[in-house]
DNA sequence: TTCAGTGCAAACAATTTGCAGTATT
DNA sequence: AATACTGCAAATTGTTTGCACTGAA
């Protein structure tokens, strides 16, 4: 994955929009992009915070929305009140399995999704932006530990 | 839809689980199927205090708790950041198609998805208990519009 | 009669907003 | 220089909790 790449498609949509390029929001996209996986508004402010940068919670969740309309990271619910972010730009199309025992999400990918997904918007006339599978359930691991 | 049986599985749900049967359980459940769709806990309590039932805020989470507990109804978020419920039991499975202009929500079922869910599940050794497949996107009607 | 369930209000968590100061354009 | 963006704290929204009272078993 090319960083540079990322953040000039993040400037670029910026400028096109008439927003500001501010270090702050090049902050923000540097730390979801450094996460092995999915990280919650939050948890992303204060590792942030951590490494004294100087952030807000209101910058994290405006340029958290700025990075979803600009299609770099994806938000969804793991059951949980709260909101998840991951990127998603250059990356392919995956899944979550997610144990409603330990919390544990499980990737996956499965080109057939994305086939139904197709058929089905076409069917509708429905412009499709992004589209989410989820299956919940307990995973291996806890289903023997019973 | 026999809601009479909808409120035998309920009621036989509670006694099984050492819960209480209350009018105010029953009156949750029987606004929530009054429903044509999904609803969100706040507007469910503040219809049921129009029409001057007694409940509190408390006692409708509490029992679209055991609602969920019980497989009579489902959670689900729609990109909003709150929760949203709509009944299950004895419908089959179907997904949605969301608008994200108008809010709108299309209610669509497919056999593929079913058997592709359980393909995956089985594949990671995950006993499933419910998955959701969602499309998010722009309707035809708003997408004439512009 | 017991104690789970209730209503209420207060607490909590996630997110948004108002405003005065700051920095990109 | 103008004004969009920021940080902060306060407000708002959705949900949960504590506690004294009530009612199902």
């Amino acid at each position: 994955m090319d960083t540079e790449e990322i953040k000039n498609k993040f400037i670029s949509y910026l400028k096109r929009n008439g927003h500001r390029v501010t270090e702050e929001r090049l902050n923000v996209l540097k730390y979801i992009f450094s996460q092995a996986t999915h990280i919650d508004a939050d948890a992303l402010f204060i590792q942030m915070k951590t490494n004294s940068l100087k952030v807000s919670r209101a910058t994290v969740y405006n340029t958290l929305q700025l990075l979803i309309d600009s299609k770099i990271i994806t938000k969804s619910t793991f059951g949980e009140p709260h909101q998840h972010y991951e990127p998603v730009y250059g990356l392919r199309q995956h899944h979550h399995l997610i144990c409603e025992v330990c919390g544990k999400v499980i990737e996956f990918e499965n080109q057939n999704i994305e086939t139904i997904q197709k058929s089905i918007s076409k069917k509708y006339n429905f412009i499709s932006n992004k589209y989410l599978f989820q299956i919940m359930g307990i995973c291996e691991k806890c289903s023997k530990k019973n």
